[in-house]
DNA sequence: GACAAGTTCAAACGTTTGTTTAATATGACC
DNA sequence: GGTCATATTAAACAAACGTTTGAACTTGTC
């Protein structure tokens, strides 16, 4: 059946039910039972369970840096005359959810990530150095560009409401199977985004960017009748 | 020092450590102790470490649900003449954020609803029926009054842009120190929105407020130059 | 002071946890 | 075919887990 390595399955397995259940929820005898290998066989290639943790963002974290920072490339590339604004906040969230989408595992990744951005633990620091940063730094370049009349504090919770809104709408698409099972029988019904992975994170995508367009031009242009 | 009733300071412990780290990484001896409260007290008054985290969650979820309604019964009853739309967001928002900075716990409360909504495992059923569910019914004949033009999955997705963010923001309050500790030397630093809770919560709110309501006027209104 | 109900306590219960061990199997190279 | 490093395996390890037990201790009532 599966043909790929002990390490490659024990990273697939580990990736789901870490991305699932998170860290504390799953033993490491339910992932070697999942990727069919024995036990100890986590211990010996990744030396414990908190490593094979660090691995498993890890392996997901240079290719989605090398995506977004080209994407912010073309942004930064693009002419004056066109919306570079919107294309930036467009290409940021559509990086991140369509790599998701594309990538096998990749869902599992972004979700991964969000829960590690949400509950900071063994990961952080690696997420830190080795993703947030770099990125966020270009980022906020750009930001300054495109809003030279932004301060700071504006152009920080201006990411912030945008990251927010795609972490919660990753971990939402996870979660709401779960939460539909939970439902008491009179409770409404939650939201349902389109039937498929590519409906919801296209829905997705275009939402957040036109809502986030709007936000930014509130906060910097606003008050103005 | 501490003279209130054993089960009142396992709530109060639990409370804390529940939020802080998340059901499956908190020991029911580490509450205990926490708390100066023998082990066994645990099972005598809450019959089980589920349940106790239930009660935890049940506990803050009546005064919550009663507030927001009644919040939001303000904005219904405020004349057509006023900016209703922005009320409806600000009571929302604010809501959820000051009566977590009044009440003592109540940061630990919001912190705890915004973990379990989005790892929704042990308390998701009594969260829905209880709150979001009685809530939700209230927002959505707003938005439907306010936004007559507005289609089903419009208001859906903006509610949930809407709560995205301040659960981003509750969570980010309680991880961004730390996030600073598990920094590495050269990394940037993150966001400081205030130095106090009350300057970090007013910031947000504002903040909220006028970013949803331009991405409101956005989804509504936009596309037309 | 004695009884009864409610509460706290130290100790132990059986599981499950992450990790380690030592033996076995596998595959490449000479 | 023998040799060696790599990989896999079953078994065991101590530690931590949630829970239970039965005795000790309060507290209120007569």
């Amino acid at each position: 059946m599966s043909e790929s390595s002990t390490r490659t399955r024990l990273l697939d397995a580990a990736e789901i039910l870490f991305a699932r259940k998170g860290y504390d929820s799953v033993s490491i005898r339910e992932i070697a039972g999942e990727a069919d290998v024995n036990l100890a066989a986590i211990n010996y290639h990744f030396q414990g369970k908190r490593n094979l943790y660090v691995e498993v963002l890890r392996r997901r974290l240079s290719p989605k840096r090398e995506k977004l920072l080209a994407a912010l490339d073309e942004v930064e590339a693009a002419g004056a005359d066109q919306p570079r604004l919107e294309m930036l906040i467009r290409a940021f969230v559509g990086t991140h959810l369509e790599d998701a989408l594309n990538m096998p595992g990749g869902l599992m990744g972004l979700h991964l990530m969000s829960r590690e951005m949400s509950e900071p633990r063994h990961g952080a620091r690696v997420l830190l150095e080795e993703l947030i940063g770099p990125v966020r730094t270009k980022m906020r370049g750009l930001f300054r560009e495109l809003l030279p009349e932004a301060g700071e504090t504006q152009v920080q919770m201006i990411t912030m409401s945008l990251v927010a809104q795609f972490v919660y709408y990753a971990m939402y698409w996870f979660n709401h199977r779960a939460m539909q099972e939970n439902l008491p029988e009179g409770a409404a019904s939650f939201v349902s985004l389109g039937e498929s992975s590519e409906d919801y994170i296209a829905n997705v995508i275009e939402h957040v960017t036109r809502f986030t367009l709007g936000g930014v031009r509130e906060i910097i242009e606003g008050g103005r009748t």
